[in-house]
DNA sequence: TATTGTTATACTCTATAACTATA
DNA sequence: TATAGTTATAGAGTATAACAATA
């Protein structure tokens, strides 16, 4: 019965099933890769925050906190952590002394682009087994898709997924 | 400020970039979106496991601990979790009484599809923003990428990984 | 009083180390 | 002794509730 390990059962659109698949395998293969492709000192919280903080410079806590879908403690937390690490900077706002400005630190952005240079080898590898035809297909789906996906599930308010959206 | 929330930097094969830019956004949106698509009872680490057993019943613990890359304590805690919930069972096998068979209940089963359903309403969703064009390149593109992802990454070769065992 | 962020506490997930039961 | 699984304990993430500082 268990024809394999993550399944795509019942027919629907097939970009809808692809695509529901290819998350339960994210889900279950991205954690165990971690050592690999995410590498510590971050956690995967972790860099959920510095991922937003990047796109989103000067926040403060509780708007960090709407994005990540996440309780004001634990965005604190969060943070205390990363600004041990040196990837995070807090400073208070002048004008309203009670709310902070979150900022990334140059190690904060050379982590980032470490991050994305291990995941990118990581993926070239693992499509240079695909037909160059579907990776072109892949590209342009997926292009359109994260455009679709990052409004209705409303990423950051503002300015969406960013200059691919067009 | 900082041009978007999630970004895709430098330039790659396009299907790396695009596929690294929908990675860190599933990764910031997903977990936000657990209480509406994922739904407890169940934890994104005990879904983990139900995918997991869902593809490769009969395992033990100790196979199933290799697949998450997890350590022996936490697979314990996990399926005891999944268990008091009943959504997994534990049997004790027979020729060798220090394993465990695990196997998914019928309730298991049904959490599953009803998962996988809400995901799958949540992208149809998605995906009617898409042009029809794109979302058939998208199909095409991901069905080889997950062929090839599984395998390099090693999910669960075929029939499980412990039959082979040695 | 309302808002921002923190501390107190509790539960889950994860890991390492030490233990039990079986082989 | 070697293996499967568990229990003990500690660190990190998350949540709710209670609190401090600022407005």
């Amino acid at each position: 019965m268990s024809q394999g390990p993550i399944r795509s059962p019942r027919p629907l659109t097939s970009a809808v099933a692809e695509m529901s698949g290819l998350i339960e395998l994210l889900e279950v293969v991205w954690e165990r890769g971690r050592d690999t492709v995410c590498a510590p000192p971050v956690s995967s919280a972790q860099a959920r925050v510095l991922f937003l903080i990047e796109g989103n410079e000067e926040m403060n806590l509780r708007t960090l906190g709407k994005l990540l879908g996440a309780a004001p403690p634990s965005v604190t937390r969060l943070c205390d952590r990363l600004q041990a690490v040196g990837f995070l900077e807090k400073h208070t706002r002048p004008e309203d002394r009670r709310e902070l400005r979150l900022a990334l630190t140059p190690a904060g952005r050379t982590y980032l682009e470490q991050l994305r240079a291990r995941r990118e080898a990581a993926l070239t590898e693992a499509m240079a087994a695909m037909p160059a035809a579907s990776r072109a297909a892949l590209a342009t789906g997926l292009a359109d898709f994260s455009a679709a996906v990052a409004a209705p599930l409303r990423l950051p308010p503002q300015r969406g997924v960013e200059s691919r959206s067009a």
